[in-house]
DNA sequence: CTGAATCCGTTAAGATACTG
DNA sequence: CAGTATCTTAACGGATTCAG
């Protein structure tokens, strides 16, 4: 009965290749990664962890989580007790989603100087 | 004198991994990846032919293709002939970024059915 | 008390259209 | 083709309320 949380998605890309880039779209918002990124780091976290942790809102990050446990890639798991306690862990799916992001980031660390050296250049005098 | 077109950026990450992810939020927007990838498929081409190739906007292809001249992912060339043609290719920066995205898209390939699958299931009846 | 749900606000992405 | 000027929609944040 539930739905999408966030809209953006592949449709707008060709049919071969959207499977392939259609969680580029989920990485690309603002708190996936870096909820992602705890959980691999922390193994197993409550929700007020990750929220102190990142300083995200509350509301963003139970909809981040949402969006994670519904595409498999985060567990869920309610404790009944008082207070109530609701923890998180990456799935399988989730940890082999996190190490293919490796070539990218390799990528990162190794470019950022020189793409901070073009923004400069271009942000200076156009030429 | 120019400033980044798009406002979406990394600094919400911690200092030690924002310039490995910097480049996910560039290339997370609708059109970055739609253009990047039919440049290195034509080589080199003419606005008006990415234009129609994507069905992008003119709008969102002219901010497009200058976020990524500023980040030295590709060249821009102005032929001062009638009627003027302004044509546009991939850096060898911007051929490097492609690439790196090659285990991402594997992962997406691969997982895309039980990722699909996962939200079925989800939005059946949640639990 | 925690965490989910909801209402309301702001900002930015993105589309369309018009101008030069 | 670039610039600008709305317009719409969605992301995001804050605050409150509610349920366990």
């Amino acid at each position: 009965m539930s739905k999408p949380i966030f809209k953006r998605n592949s449709d707008h890309l060709p049919d071969d290749c959207r499977p392939g880039f259609d969680m580029l779209y989920v990485l690309g918002d603002k708190w996936t990664v870096p909820v992602l990124g705890a959980l691999r780091r922390d193994g197993r976290a409550r929700f007020s962890d990750i929220e102190k942790a990142l300083s995200i809102s509350q509301r963003m990050l139970t909809l981040t989580l949402k969006t994670l446990e519904r595409d498999g890639l985060v567990r869920r798991e309610v404790f009944a007790s008082v207070p109530p306690r609701v923890e998180y862990e990456l799935t399988e799916r989730g940890r082999s989603l996190m190490n293919s992001l490796h070539e990218l980031t390799g990528w990162g660390f190794a470019n950022h100087e020189g793409v901070e050296e073009s923004r400069r250049r271009f942000d200076a005098g156009s030429v």
